[in-house]
DNA sequence: AGATACCGGTATCGAATCTATACCGTCCGA
DNA sequence: TCGGACGGTATAGATTCGATACCGGTATCT
């Protein structure tokens, strides 16, 4: 394949792309949405301990880069529901896959700072 | 598998494993030392426009968690090199996936981005 | 009608983090 | 002995982040 991008370059598109992708929220709310839309307050409660100008900032983001889709659904009472778009849910595959990797290495974690400490 | 880690809970472990490897430039070491393990210069060189206090503390970090290994190589002159360990490696996987992400999907990403400036 | 509660956020401020830039000691070859 | 590469540190400024408080609109309860 090939393509044109390519990361490592500082001024590489694909670099503000991986910047934006890393962002410290993006992973959680892309996983947070996985199988279903969800509210602004729901997000914030499924995702324990982010803040609401987190939450804010990075739902923003994602939706500029069309990650996102933000819907204002006016039934009684009016609410906003946040869902993947097909963008994003092309995201979802790498980014579950980390998540995945990062509940499932816990020990490994452990075990090497905890070696690291003993070794001082 | 069902594993008891969830990165969801604020207080869960995975959690802070989730964000060192979401740390600005753990994506970018990760995939740099992909094929053959580096020197320090090296890596400051192929990753452009990367600091090197930022280059220190995100190795430093990375060691710690045992994803990479720091070796003084007594050979004349001495250097050091880094290398992924085993537990490095397997994050290369998904790592590596998300990088192909970002640098295959830069088109859809300025295009929503350019519609999103246009809308306002 | 008035009080109360929930939703979807903003505003503000101090703390932590990141960047840019300059510098440093050691080792080596010329 | 001079210069340069290597592997970093030190310092300062800009940026981002998190904690906390607040706010306007809409229901619902009494």
């Amino acid at each position: 394949m090939g393509n044109a991008y390519n990361v490592m370059a500082a001024t590489c598109p694909s670099r503000t792309v991986l910047h934006r992708i890393g962002a410290r929220w993006t992973v959680f709310i892309v996983n947070a949405l996985d199988n279903r839309p969800m509210r602004f307050t729901e997000l914030k409660a499924h995702i324990r301990g982010i803040t609401p100008k987190a939450l804010t900032e990075t739902l923003r983001a994602m939706e500029y880069d069309g990650l996102i889709s933000r819907t204002e659904v006016p039934a009684n009472p009016p609410h906003v529901e946040y869902a993947l778009t097909d963008l994003g849910r092309s995201l979802l595959i790498p980014l579950r896959a980390v998540r995945e990797w990062a509940e499932s290495h816990v020990p490994d974690i452990e075990r090497a700072r905890a070696q690291a400490d003993a070794q001082r």
